[in-house]
DNA sequence: TAGATTGTTAATCGATTAACAATC
DNA sequence: TAGATTGTTAATCGATTAACAATC
């Protein structure tokens, strides 16, 4: 493969890259543009074609881009034929609700067990995977390959055990707890699911819209009064 | 309060600097210099000035920032003190695990009601939250004025769900539903928590990752070898 | 072939960082 | 006062878009 530095941004739209191919192929189309896949995600179709260049020449000049190709090259990309390992820690409410909802084989990653050290979730099973002691989380990881660890733990249990798994061998990990759990420059990988982050900055642009409607209206206003 | 043209990357900085204000007030801290700040999120010193500057002027030369004072700022920049109303639809899993779990309050977001098709659920209580059926959802919100949607339901029901809520006035939405609800220019302020592009982007940092070790390992080799 | 659309480079635009005078 | 650190502008850096030759 081709290697260039992909910027995060265009890692950040190869998903929803795929996410309307996969949408396309459902109804049955064959065959997409740059324009097409561009104007899904709001933006220009040389950004799409830009997008795609850093990995490889995908596309047919003249006709565009065979969607079932495309679609497998962008999940190669992704890694999603590399079937990562992975377990979660804390089976609280988001937990479990990833057990039972989020379809990681789906994103060709394999949940091989959850921890919790609530005695009462420990030896349950949620949509097949079993709870173990998290106590036995250091000689679990001694053990196996275990590529990715999702950390839905309560905000005040996320630095030490982030501490634990990190210490034991886990390079990723799938973050949730609204914490920062590694410092900025850290070698692990962190992918931060802050829902705080998420509703405040929907906040603020629901907040920005009120005052400039508001600001308008005054305009409106002192407009009438003169 | 000022108006310059906000980027997006400025909004989403917001909640990490308060995040790190809070977890320096905990620990009795009262002041803090921007150096400290862009530390904390991997920026310069000069970036953290720079997107405070977009809504006034709250340090002091030669001091840095009032903790407290800082705090009160971005709480109120974040629309944190606008008291929104919200109601959450979908009461499955994750729509549970936000009731029972995420603290609405905290963000300055009222919860007034959710909402689900399922009988089973419809009349029963989540964390104070009463779940009302889903049917009654237009009559709900041409009596009261909520500002917020929160998209809790399946896959299958994002879309039609979105069309039922934005016909009955709902301006602003937490997407949880993995599916875009409205179209890239809309007017209706969608926020998008979509895990698979998450854990997505996650996988291709380890991917890449995993090809970088491999390169260079395979340069070692080749040096040997010569 | 003519029309369409890619791949790729150059131009533009915007975001980050550096610099430094202002001032606490 | 001297030292520190801000506010703010200018310089740099990077990402997006435009342009167009290549070619299916």
């Amino acid at each position: 493969m081709r290697y260039k530095r992909v910027s995060n941004n265009t890692v950040r739209r190869l998903p929803k890259y795929l996410r309307k191919l996969n949408e396309l192929a459902q109804n049955g189309a064959t065959r997409v543009s740059s324009a097409e896949l561009g104007a899904a995600l709001g933006c220009a179709p040389s950004q799409v074609r830009h997008d795609l260049d850093n990995f490889g020449t995908f596309g047919m000049q003249g006709y565009g881009y065979d969607i079932a190709e495309l679609r497998s090259h962008i999940s190669r990309i992704l890694g999603m034929d590399r079937s990562y390992n992975a377990i979660l820690v804390g089976c609280g409410n988001i937990g479990q609700s990833l057990l039972c909802n989020f379809n990681f084989e789906e994103h060709g990653v394999k949940l091989e067990a959850a921890f919790d050290v609530n005695r009462k979730l420990i030896g349950q099973q949620f949509n097949g995977v079993s709870v173990l002691d998290a106590s036995c989380l250091p000689g679990y990881l001694a053990q196996r390959k275990i590529d990715i660890a999702v950390l839905s733990v309560p905000k005040e249990a996320a630095l030490d055990t982030a501490q634990v798994i990190i210490t034991n061998g886990i390079r990723a990990i799938w973050n949730f707890t609204n914490t920062e759990v590694v410092e900025p420059n850290s070698t692990v990988l962190v992918e931060n699911v802050h829902l705080s982050d998420s509703l405040l900055a929907l906040s603020y642009y629901f907040a920005e819209n009120e005052d400039a409607q508001r600001s308008r209206q005054n305009r409106m206003r002192s407009r009438q009064a003169t």
